[in-house]
DNA sequence: CTTGCCTGCCC
DNA sequence: ATTCTGC
DNA sequence: GCAGAATGGGCAGGCAAG
C-alpha cells in the first residue's frame, strides 16, 4: 500500500469531527489493506510498531524529530525550533519546510506503508553508541522521499500523537465496517483486543478469518480494568446498590501472570515488568496457591512488620533495569492483589468480582503478598466512615467495585468506580499562587499561544517568588484565552529579580496575578525552588486550576513557603529514614 | 569520569 | 494522573 | 457518557558532550 493512501486518509480523518464520519474514512482505508498490511496499519496508527509488551519502542521525541527535519529540509534546528513553537505541531512544521524546498528536490520512488513501518523499526532496534544521530538519519531518508502531507504524518507517527481524532475505540468499528459492513463485529473485535492487548494481531486474524481472534492466554497480558471517577458516596451506591469498597493503594498497577514456578509482570500499560520485581516472583511462587493464575494487584513499597504504607516517590524507584537485587533488598514491594482472571486453565472474567474475589482469597498465602482490605457495604455512613479510615491509613481512597460486574478489561465504566480524597472538594489541597511565566501551547491549543502556567508561592523572608509547579489543565478554552490577554500585557524578557526558579517559562511575567490551585500532594522536588534546600524544593502532584484570577488578591497574599512546609509535615507519609529497618 | 539532554513510563 | 470539548 | 487530546511531577536509563 502507498503511504500516500495512508496520508490522505489521515487528511481526510483530521478535517472530520463526527465520529461516524471518521469510522466511514477509516473503513475505506482498512478496506484496501491485505491481512499483513492492516497490521502495519493499526501500529502506525496507534503511534507504534508493536503491542506494548514486546518492548520494541521507536525511541524518537520531539527534539530528534526536529533534528530529522532540519537534515530532510535544510533548515537549521534553531529555524525548525522556532517554527515548531509556532505552531506547536511538528507535522504541520515538516510539512510546511517540505513544500519549502520541494522544487529543489528530484522524485524518488513513492513510499509505502511497508516500507515506513520498516523503517521505524530499525529506528526502533538502533541503539549504543551513535545511535541517536542514526535514528535521526533514518526518518531524514524517509522525510526525504515524502510528499509535504506525507511528511505531516510521518513525523507524527514516531511522537505517538497522530492528531486524527482515531483512537482503539474508532479503529475497531472501522474494522468492523471494513469486514462486515457494519459495526455488528465490534463486539467480537474488543473482547479479543481486551484479551490479547495486541489490536494489530486481532486485525490480523479477523482479514485471516479466523473464527477465534484471541482468547485468554497465560503470559500474554490483558487489558486492565479502569475505574470511573465520582466524589460522591451517594452516588456510588444509588450505581451499585451494595458495593465492595477496596482500598486505593499509592502505588503501580502489577498483572501477575503464573503458571508452575514461570511468572511474568506487567505494568498498567502493559509493558513487561518481569526482571525488575525478584522479589515479587519468589513471593508469587511461594505464597499463590494456584499452579495456573492471572492476578491483578497494587504493588507498593510496605514495612511488612510495622504495616506502614511508604509513599510513591519510595516505590517509583523500584522500576528500574539495573541495580534491581540491591532495591529489592533495601525497598521490597507488597503486593496488594485485588482481582483474579484466570484460574487453573479457566478464564474467570465473566464471573461477578465478589465470586472472584472469593477465589483470589482462597490461594492467596501471606508473607510479601496479601488480598487487599475492604468492605461491603449498602449504607453511605458506613462507606463515608471507611473512606476516612482509608485516608487516616495512608490510602489515596476506596475503588468502589459493582459486586455481580464481570472482569472488564479495557474500559473505563461505571463498576468501578475511583474514590480519592481530592474528589472531596472539602478535603482538597487548594492553594492561591502567583503566575510567574507561561507556555506556549501544542496541538489544539497552539492557536490559543497558550499552554499552561508556571506557578510560585511567596517567601516572606526574602520576599521572592519560589516555582512551585506548572499547571496545565483545569482551564476552559475562554479561560485560556482571558489568561493569554492578560499575561501577554505583563510579560518581561528577563526573570524578575523577585523571582526564583530553574525550569524557564516561554515567556516570564511581573509577578501579578493570584490563581487557585488544586493538588492531591505536596511532593519533593528536584526542580522547583519553593522551600528549596540543597537539592530538594517541594511541588505539587496533579496540579490543576480552580476558578477565576483571585482578583482580591495581591502576589504577596499568595500561599506561603513555610505554609507549604506545614502543609507537607501534616500529610501521611512515613520516610524510610524512619525505619530502623531500610 | 561526570554532567546534562532526551525519552519512556510510572502516577 | 486531571480536565475540557465535540458528538 | 464516550472518545480523544490537551496538560502535570518525577523517576531511571541511554547516549552525547564536557
Amino acid at each position: 500500500m502507498e503511504f500516500k493512501l495512508f496520508a490522505e486518509t489521515a487528511f481526510e480523518l483530521e478535517k472530520t469531527s463526527s465520529r461516524l464520519g471518521m469510522v466511514d474514512i477509516l473503513s475505506k482505508l482498512f478496506k484496501k489493506a491485505d491481512k499483513n498490511t492492516i497490521q502495519k496499519l493499526i501500529y502506525l496508527l496507534q503511534g507504534r510498531v508493536a503491542p506494548p509488551f514486546e518492548g520494541i519502542e521507536v525511541g524518537m521525541g520531539e527534539k530528534f524529530v526536529e533534528r530529522s527535519i532540519s537534515i530532510a529540509t535544510g533548515y537549521t534546528e534553531k529555524e525548525v525550533e522556532s517554527l515548531f513553537r509556532k505552531k506547536g505541531d511538528l507535522g504541520l512544521v515538516a510539512e510546511a519546510l517540505l513544500e519549502k524546498k520541494k522544487q529543489l528536490a528530484f522524485s524518488e520512488q513513492d513510499l509505502t506503508v511497508g516500507e515506513v513501518f520498516d523503517s521505524l523499526i530499525k529506528i526502533a532496534k538502533t541503539s549504543g553508541e551513535g545511535s541517536q544521530e542514526k535514528k535521526v538519519k533514518y526518518l531524514a531518508e524517509l522525510l526525504n522521499r515524502a510528499s509535504p502531507l506525507e511528511g505531516r504524518y510521518l513525523v507524527r507517527i514516531p511522537l505517538a500523537n497522530l492528531q486524527l481524532g482515531v483512537g482503539d475505540p474508532t479503529m475497531m468499528d472501522a474494522l468492523s465496517v471494513a469486514i462486515k459492513g457494519d459495526t455488528s463485529l465490534r463486539q467480537e473485535i474488543e473482547t479479543a483486543y481486551n484479551l490479547s492487548s495486541d489490536l494489530g494481531l486481532v486485525a490480523k486474524n479477523l482479514y485471516e478469518g479466523k473464527k477465534k481472534l484471541a482468547e485468554i492466554k497465560l503470559f500474554n497480558p490483558i487489558r486492565p480494568a479502569l475505574a470511573e471517577r465520582e466524589n460522591d458516596p451517594k452516588a456510588i451506591l444509588e450505581r451499585h446498590g451494595t458495593t465492595m469498597a477496596d482500598l486505593k493503594l499509592d502505588g503501580f498497577r502489577l498483572q501477575i501472570h503464573k503458571k508452575g514456578d514461570k511468572v511474568m509482570l506487567f505494568s498498567r500499560r502493559l509493558e513487561n515488568m518481569t526482571d525488575s520485581f525478584p522479589e515479587v516472583i519468589e513471593t508469587i511462587k511461594k505464597n499463590v496457591k494456584a499452579d495456573e493464575a492471572i492476578i491483578d494487584s497494587e504493588a507498593l513499597a510496605y514495612n511488612e512488620s510495622t504495616g506502614e504504607l511508604y509513599p510513591f516517590q519510595y516505590t517509583i524507584q523500584r522500576k528500574r533495569k539495573h541495580g534491581v537485587e540491591k532495591m529489592a533488598e533495601e525497598l521490597p514491594l507488597h503486593v496488594f492483589a485485588f482481582d483474579i482472571m484466570y484460574l487453573n486453565g479457566e478464564s474467570l472474567i465473566d464471573l461477578p468480582y465478589k465470586k472472584r474475589r472469593e477465589l483470589l482469597e482462597k490461594i492467596i498465602k501471606k508473607d510479601g503478598i496479601s488480598v487487599i482490605e475492604n468492605i461491603t457495604t449498602s449504607d453511605v455512613k458506613e462507606l463515608e466512615s471507611y473512606f476516612k479510615k482509608a485516608i487516616e491509613i495512608g490510602a489515596e481512597g476506596l475503588v468502589c467495585k459493582d459486586p455481580n460486574s464481570i472482569y472488564k478489561a479495557g474500559t473505563r465504566g461505571f463498576y468501578w468506580i475511583k474514590f480519592k480524597r481530592s474528589y472531596k472538594g472539602e478535603l482538597a489541597d487548594t492553594l492561591d499562587l502567583v503566575i510567574i511565566g507561561y507556555f506556549l501551547g501544542k496541538g489544539a491549543r497552539a492557536e490559543f499561544k497558550f499552554g499552561g502556567l508556571l506557578c510560585a508561592v511567596y517567601d516572606e523572608d526574602s520576599d521572592t517568588f519560589k516555582s512551585i509547579t506548572r499547571v496545565g489543565s483545569g482551564f476552559s478554552e475562554e479561560m485560556m484565552v482571558k489568561l493569554r490577554k492578560l499575561l501577554e500585557k505583563i510579560k518581561v524578557k528577563e526573570k524578575p529579580a523577585r523571582v526564583d526558579s530553574i525550569i524557564e517559562p516561554d515567556f516570564w511575567v511581573k509577578p501579578m496575578y493570584v490563581i487557585t490551585v488544586k493538588a492531591d500532594e505536596i511532593t519533593e522536588s528536584p526542580l522547583h525552588t519553593a522551600g528549596r534546600k540543597g537539592d530538594t524544593g517541594y511541588a505539587l502532584r496533579f496540579p490543576r486550576m480552580i476558578g477565576d484570577i483571585r482578583e482580591d488578591k495581591k502576589p504577596e497574599d499568595a500561599t506561603t513557603v513555610s505554609e507549604i512546609i506545614r502543609m507537607f509535615k501534616l500529610q501521611k507519609h512515613t520516610s524510610i529514614e524512619s525505619n530502623p529497618e531500610a
